[in-house]
DNA sequence: TGCAAATATTTTGCATGCAAACTAAAATAC
DNA sequence: GTATTTTAGTTTGCATGCAAAATATTTGCA
């Protein structure tokens, strides 16, 4: 048997992996003149848009794991870029908020995006879309499926 | 300002994060059978196709990060799956051979990827081979573009 | 009211991913 | 031929990703 189905070259979760990983590699030089690591870069990017938000919404707009997510915020508020507040109508929740500092720091991340598309020489701006659109559609059923296994079970 | 480009919606670097995350995780039950861990199936899917290889050569075609593999073939040896034996033409190599175990959790494996494909309910074989594609162009620029800098500077 | 079940987060332990420093051995330079 | 450089791997330290156990509250229900 030739055992086709194992090769490398036919794994679409080996080239994610890759992707991932050079993606993320890509981010590094940029973030780092932000003092950010790519979490921590995907953790401002959810609170310049909606600031003052749970843990659990953080968790899920991000897809952070929450146990990481405790030790990502614990860094990012000694960088003074949030603080993590209780909730008082709840106390089992804790708000997140972005300090001044972590405000002001998304001007500075303005370019970054940019600067990352800039790498990619061999995709347009439509082919971008088509990957997003496809991966989304990747991230549904797998996570959808885990869902329906827990109804199953 | 409304930052479009700074929004979560809109990162592919995101999506890559999300989807690498999902599909490692949807292999992490098939793989626990095996006893093995998603990078310890990347390095005997790399092996399953060619024994007796040298590190480099198996870090170039996993892509996993040198450190760490050689952590992940330490465990990998504990468990009887391979062995890392010196190259007697030039000590400073290795080579990394299965033990005759390593060989035969082929068998066992060969049904893992059609359980993971089954997961993807939204896209078809064709739609699987697009992705591939689009993800190969993004790992290429980005690691020629890291060559290239390396050559400017 | 009072206590079990559900929620929201944190903690713990293990397995990477990665940059940088370190070691050993082979290739080159002079 | 010996010092220098390059090559091949390993080690170290830090930052996650993740499952499972532990905490702290709140809800729900008898």
């Amino acid at each position: 048997m030739s055992f086709e189905q194992l090769k490398l070259k036919n794994q679409l979760c080996h080239r994610l992996y890759m992707a991932s990983n050079s993606i993320a590699r890509a981010y590094r030089e940029p973030l780092a003149e932000l003092n950010l690591t790519y979490p921590q870069y995907v953790v401002m990017m959810a609170l310049w848009e909606q600031d003052e938000v749970t843990i659990a919404a953080l968790i899920d707009k991000t897809a952070i794991d929450g146990g990481a997510l405790t030790q990502i915020l614990k860094k990012m508020t000694d960088k003074s870029l949030l603080n993590v507040i209780k909730d008082e109508h709840d106390k089992r929740k804790r708000l997140v908020r972005l300090t001044h500092t972590g405000q002001s720091l998304k001007r500075k991340a303005a370019d970054i995006p940019k600067r990352i598309f800039c790498k990619f020489k061999s995709i347009n701006t439509t082919q971008a879309q088509q990957l997003m659109q496809l991966l989304d559609l990747i991230v549904n059923d797998l996570n959808t499926q885990t869902e329906d296994e827990t109804f199953d079970s």
